[in-house]
DNA sequence: CTTGCCGGGTA
DNA sequence: TACCCGGCAAG
């Protein structure tokens, strides 16, 4: 799928991961420092990059019944470690005793290893279900098995291996990201081009060459990413409100606007994806991701603010998303994880000058490709630097901020938990629903909201897809993320659906390819979604929107409007 | 192969 | 301007 998102200027801190302790078992706990030697060239990387001598802290899990804690001061390196963005259980030798967690009958369960066989894969497990007294031993396969327990709710525990075999019907990719939606990553690739250079090709390849162990970096950014996304919507987790329809009313264009350079998008939960979150990696539930209160707090009914036009328009949400989930299938996957800067903000204008700008597009490009000054950049000395903000809104006046900054997240950190978390937090890495990380030019401090559209896409900086090169991965099964986004395409269709009740029937919202604007519409904000690389045509792709032909096909050209008759863009059904 | 549609015609 | 279509890019 595509995308991938990217992710990760944030730091990994706070990941849930299982470490070997001394007895051989893996214990649970969160990243609590990465420490990764500062290469010369880009020290302020420090911590946020990850190279293979990245060491990782591990704060674990208090222990319960006596058994000792591991030592916390080790320090791991990610081959030693487990969970998202680590190895997996499958590679992981377990010893007997050691605490596993399996999904029996429908329902997450604890179980302790008696036997790991490792050339078959299996291991012995001792249960004890509830409704039933007793123990009971069973054998199951090493991927069946997590050493992080799930977050999901019980209920819905293997409610997605359903999912995954009633959408899997077939191949090992789709298998992969069954149980995601692919985002539609270049939006009208069709544009024709001049030369046969590519970015998407090129980030590709230049994160592939950076990168060594692109499998395990992926999931990491998968999972890591979703979680920055959610954090970066940044739901306090006492808001009632599902995150995107806060977002809805604007509860956070302002903040948004200040990390417009991150994925903003909405929660997984949203349109089910939640619910149907892979079982195959057993470490998925594991990470921080905002304690969403299971599919409760996102369950479409009921929240849906009523004062508006349309109290239905919610139901319809899933609907389309399904729709446009089918749409798309897996049409637009693709592994091109480091393009990010998918701008999708939904054209106002309607008449847009497509066509002139295509070809001012491209000729841009190619200015920026090839200019020296501009396009230069990737071996430039000048890094942009990350910043963490503190985005805690002020009781009293909402609309304020308290806007503190540090260096490091775990100095923002630690300064929400202190100031306005008085010390104690519900939840693990609640903070970080209340910190943002910024990117600053070095030359230029960042725009402030009102002067973005003076300012260079980031996704269209040299320097910026770099770094999102270093951060991203070119993770082929990013599904997490790429439900993520993709709800957050649904939901601004749906914004929109509500702006503009004209719209046709089949009419979808087209992702424009202007990315980092915010825009206003009454009463709803909307904001874009920064996806990596832009999408430089407005070309659709086969399939993702119907056109005239395609609709009432050849037999009824009489149907068609003007344009497709005249083998034009399509006017009807390209917004 | 099909689609979408640009560019460049002609009436 | 309305209309047509060759041909290309992408899938
Ligand atoms: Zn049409």
């Amino acid at each position: 799928m595509s995308t991938g998102k990217r992710l990760a200027k944030r730091s990994i801190i706070g990941t849930r991961v299982c470490a070997p302790g001394d007895d051989g078992k893996y214990y649970c706990g969160v990243i609590s420092a990465v420490n990764t030697p500062a290469s010369p060239q880009q020290p302020e990387l420090a911590g946020l990059s990850i190279t293979p001598n990245t060491r990782y802290s591990v704060r674990f899990d208090p222990v319960p019944q006596g058994s000792k804690t591991p030592d916390s001061k080790n320090e791991y390196s990610d081959r030693d470690l487990i969970g998202p963005g680590f190895g997996s259980v499958t590679g992981a030798r377990l010893v007997a005793g050691q605490r596993v967690y399996l999904t029996y009958n429908g329902r997450e369960i604890q179980a302790e290893v008696t036997q790991h066989r490792e050339h078959l894969d299996e291991v012995d497990v001792r249960i004890a279900p509830s409704g039933q007294e007793g123990t009971m031993s069973l054998t199951k396969r090493i991927d069946e098995v997590r050493l992080l327990e799930s977050r999901k709710s019980a209920r819905l525990a293997d409610s997605d291996t359903d999912f995954a075999r009633l959408a899997d019907m077939g191949s090992d990719r789709k298998r992969a990201s069954s149980h995601s939606i692919d985002v539609p990553q270049v939006i009208g690739s069709r544009k024709r081009r001049p030369s046969s250079s590519n970015d998407s090709e090129r980030s590709n390849g230049a994160w592939n060459e950076r990168t060594n162990q692109p499998g395990q970096r992926e999931s990491y950014m998968d999972e890591c990413s979703a979680a920055m996304v959610l954090m970066s919507l940044s739901t306090p987790p006492k808001n009632p409100l599902p995150i995107h329809c806060q977002q809805l009313y604007g509860s956070w264009d302002d903040q948004v606007s200040s990390v417009s350079n991150r994925v903003v998008v909405g929660s997984p939960g949203i349109g089910g994806t939640s619910n149907s979150s892979s079982s195959s990696a057993s470490w998925r539930s594991g990470t921080p991701s905002p304690p969403l209160s299971d599919e409760g707090a996102l369950s479409s009914t009921g929240l849906w603010p009523s004062n508006n036009s349309s109290t239905t328009v919610h139901p319809a949400h899933n609907q389309r998303y399904y729709q446009y989930h089918h749409a798309q299938g897996s049409s637009s996957s693709s592994p091109n994880f480091t393009t990010y800067d998918e701008g999708i903000v939904p054209d106002l204008d309607l008449e847009r000058p497509r066509k002139k700008k295509i070809r001012c597009k491209v000729e841009n490009d190619d200015y920026i490709r090839s200019s020296p000054n501009t396009g230069s950049s990737s071996d430039n000395e000048v890094k942009p630097m990350t910043i963490y903000k503190c985005t805690w809104r002020d009781e009293g006046n909402r609309s304020v901020r308290c806007g503190e900054v540090g260096n490091t997240w775990e100095v923002v950190a630690e300064h929400v938990l202190r100031t306005h978390l008085n010390g104690k937090k519900t939840h693990e890495n609640e903070e970080d629903f209340y910190i943002v990380d910024e990117q600053l030019e070095p030359a230029c401090s960042p725009p402030t909201k009102s002067h973005w559209d003076m300012v260079r896409p980031r996704s269209e900086d040299p320097e910026y897809q770099k770094q999102l090169r270093l951060a991203a991965s070119p993770a082929q099964n990013n599904s997490q993320i790429a439900a993520t986004v993709n709800t957050q395409d649904i939901i601004i269709r749906d914004v929109f659906a509500m702006a503009s009740p004209q719209s046709t029937p089949s009419k979808q919202f087209k992702p424009s390819p202007r990315p980092l604007q915010a825009y206003n519409a009454p009463n709803i904000s909307v904001v874009t979604v920064s996806l990596g690389k832009m999408p430089h045509s407005p070309r659709r792709v086969r399939g993702e929107t119907k056109k005239c032909r395609k609709v009432y096909g050849m037999e009824h050209k009489d149907l068609w409007c003007t344009q497709c008759k005249w083998k034009k863009a399509c006017t009807r059904f390209s917004d």
